[in-house]
DNA sequence: CGCGTGTTTGAGCTGAGTCAATCCGCGTGG
DNA sequence: CCACGCGGATTGACTCAGCTCAAACACGCG
């Protein structure tokens, strides 16, 4: 039912580094060379300093496809960012019904939701083999007094987080089947760019169910809705292997059929040194 | 369109000693004598130190019903915390379109979606004739910076709201009109009780169109999901006056049915000293 | 090759939406 | 004081997008 998989250290040895401070090296090149780094946490961190990210960032664990990074009820030690792969993050209620809350990719921060009540609130399972950096709260927390950028990183982050949910509600409100999945498709293909990957091409790495769950469908309607795009020629989507053939149709689609300045949040403050 | 109608300061004299950081007296009692204090954002500062509270809180304003108190794309200068009376904030799209995000109580802070872009996401409008204590962001975060009780509180109402935000996806995704309703009221209810009101009888401050639309329904579907409830005797609701009859059925009819232990994020981590 | 998981397609059903008529409470003005 | 009008609430009749159930298909893997 849930996590029985486990998370592994990547390297043990940069495990040990870390318990002693004085190691920091190995550690911080994670987020200097790291690709997503504009998109995460340290955005505005003075990145070259040693003492600020090598204290926060926690040595990379390895998740493999299917494992639970974190279940529910779990207390809220450690936020994680995505180094590479893919995660979902689902919401059950009692009645074993659930939704998946939100997919996150390289860059993304998971876990904010659990500040809350110091408990996560979700399970995050990776889609793939995945990286994580781990980043324990209370250190984040004390290191963020001494850093107000590192503060306002994580503002932001949450703030952003709810911003994102207000679209997600203003979606199931307000739009169709297939306009749900042209908004899907092009948020995706938005994310991707932002991590320097192709608009029109990419894969898919969720299966319909857990789209179809986020998308406040069913498996089959999405299977409709994405015959539907492709009888119309904006998009080619077989199995997990999409194309966008048609990114203005799609776009038109994805906001009620009326053409328009799409704006959406931005994933991150973009603040490139 | 929006907000033409002004905001008024509720005491031009209380005004010009915040101004003037010496006259703090005034203003202070504000938040020791609130009766919502403990839900609030100040919730577990030293209340009894002036120079914290009385530096954060601007001086009372009065949002006439039907006000804007602040729209979307205003820049984010100040958040507002509901002193009395209620708002409700909604989300447009570019369409036109819209859904109510939510609706906020004395002791709720409005405006934490904006900290991600420093500008207002949403439209907040006053339901009643209400009243808001201003806290200027900046100000805020400067004193968070030395208060890390302060910064704690709003990382944690940041989170409660990205949870609420999952509970409510939820519940567009699982319930049918019927369930959703009752989970409003339950909900309402359970927030009527936190601020020392009656659980059973209270009075709705929002149109059944608003509800809808926080609900992701059409009015009539609320109509007639209102007279099914009254039908099986579950409630006295007639206009906006509701009277709970039987809790345990409503809880029930809540979660899909079955019955179970209805936890959801506590308000706040009530923290009384 | 056969099995299983995930995906696609088909055929009816239904809960909620739409459109429309009516009702109710309340403030206004005669 | 009552007639009127208006916005909000209610109820009814009909429609349809998406759901359910069911069958077939594709593919990857032992």
């Amino acid at each position: 039912m849930s996590g029985q998989l486990k998370v592994t250290l990547l390297d043990q040895s940069v495990s040990s580094r870390v318990a002693n401070p004085i190691h920091l090296k190995p550690l911080v090149p994670l987020c200097r060379e790291c690709r997503v780094s504009g998109l995460c946490l340290p955005t505005g961190l003075p990145i070259h300093d040693n003492s600020c990210l090598g204290a926060l960032i926690g040595p990379r664990m390895r998740v493999r496809k299917g494992a639970a990074l974190f279940n529910a009820n779990d207390s809220l030690t450690t936020l994680y960012a995505v180094r590479c792969g893919s995660f979902k993050t689902s919401l059950n209620s009692a009645e074993g019904q659930g939704v998946v809350i939100n997919f996150w990719m390289p860059g993304d921060v998971l876990g904010l939701d659990a500040i809350a009540t110091e408990h996560h609130v979700c399970d995050a399972i990776a889609l793939e083999d995945s990286e994580v950096c781990p980043v324990p709260y209370r250190r984040l927390q004390a290191l963020a007094r001494d850093f107000p950028v590192l503060q306002q990183s994580l503002n932001r982050l949450m703030s952003r987080e709810i911003v994102r949910e207000h679209e997600r509600v203003l979606m199931l409100c307000n739009l169709t089947a297939e306009q749900r999945l042209a908004s899907f498709l092009v948020g995706l293909s938005r994310r991707f760019v932002n991590r320097g990957y192709s608009a029109h091409g990419f894969m898919l790495r969720m299966s319909r169910e857990d789209m179809a769950s986020y998308l406040g469908l069913r498996l089959e309607t999405v299977c409709r809705a994405v015959a539907r795009l492709r009888a119309l020629g904006i998009v080619s989507l077989h199995g997990r292997l999409v194309e966008i053939l048609d990114m203005p149709a799609l776009m038109t689609l994805e906001q009620g059929g009326v053409e328009c300045d799409h704006k959406g949040v931005p994933e991150a403050p973009c603040s490139t040194p």
